[in-house]
DNA sequence: AAGCTTGTTCATTTTTTTCTAAACAGGCTA
DNA sequence: TAGCCTGTTTAGAAAAAAATGAACAAGCTT
């Protein structure tokens, strides 16, 4: 079954700006959308959720509407709002008089790719630089390779090194772009 | 305990063009690098270590060669290789007078990155099509909805429209510069 | 046709990931 | 300081994903 996001019928009394059934029902359908975007960027489910309610909200919400509006427990809510955080997807807004966090959502798409590109390609880029230095050196030298095997991996090393170089080079200006 | 590719001491006989020791060990980095790609796309591991043995082959090889060097079950291997013809990643050669399968890289990285956008991305952007048009419908026609939130509601449906219009005229872009 | 070889399928098992719930920390209030 | 609120941490449960292995097809060969 699909996982719903109504509103349940017993209403926690004295909360301020209660959602209304119609903002309900869109923010469902944002928030499938967000949540089809995590399985690509295969990124846990409770991730997009989160961003969804967060991004369809009209207001910042509270670390408490967001466990109360997505059925999640306080331990997948920090988590998650932590990981979008850190990928600078989401930010804390400041309430005058109010000790809680409140959370809006970060809506510049470039800034959306430069974190993902920060957190998440650029390690491994820096990863397989070193790695492929090795390889190189191993395929350069080529003790005990015959010579036909020694061109075809010494071909193959420079592809991967051109790939990456392409990417480090690319990705980058991917952000550029997007502005 | 980090896993590994080298030759085991029991090296069945008969078979012709067995790698060598240096060859396996470059092999092994050559997997490591194509592992850990995997995971920042999010694909079983099996899939990076299936590609990863072909890549740095200095031949096409045989399922059963696939099979025996990475450990790996003749199920695995198989729904491995699978995915990765449908992405474009691994190609069928033929040789003459040899009823098995021998398979060989795609090495160019506009190709494998077209794949991807293809089977990942493409549909994922259609689907968010439809969705965002229905969203938008029942954003725009706001029965329910007071006008500070429509309004806001509505801001946030343009803004995640335009990011779906920037990557599906951007992404196609991406890999034409990377010819 | 019987018996190989090559590879696929799919129910089950194994492993990994994700989520939960309960304990806890830190700060505010009374 | 005791009691409350807000959020974090983490051991373990639950769920999801991936790998296995055994049965099966399809095509040769003899």
């Amino acid at each position: 079954m699909a996982k719903s996001y109504s509103k349940p019928s017993t209403a926690s009394p004295g909360v301020i700006n209660e959602p209304s059934e119609s903002q309900l029902a869109i923010q469902a359908q944002f928030i499938e959308i967000f949540v089809s975007a995590a399985a690509v960027l295969g990124v846990p489910r409770s991730i997009g959720e989160i961003y969804g309610v967060i991004f369809s909200a009209p207001r910042p919400l509270t670390f408490q509407e967001i466990v109360e509006r997505l059925n999640l427990s306080k331990g997948s809510v920090s988590q998650g709002l932590r990981a979008l955080r850190s990928l600078g997807a989401v930010r804390t807004a400041y309430v005058p008089g109010d000790r809680r966090d409140y959370f809006e959502p970060e809506t510049e798409l470039r800034n959306l790719v430069a974190g993902l590109l920060r957190d998440r390609i650029n390690p491994h880029l820096e990863q397989a630089k070193g790695r492929l230095a090795r390889v190189r050196q191993q395929v350069t030298d080529g003790g005990g390779l015959n010579t036909d095997e020694a061109l075809v991996l010494r071909a193959r090393v420079a592809k991967l090194e051109s790939w990456r170089k392409k990417s480090a080079l690319f990705l980058p200006l991917v952000t550029k772009v997007l502005g």
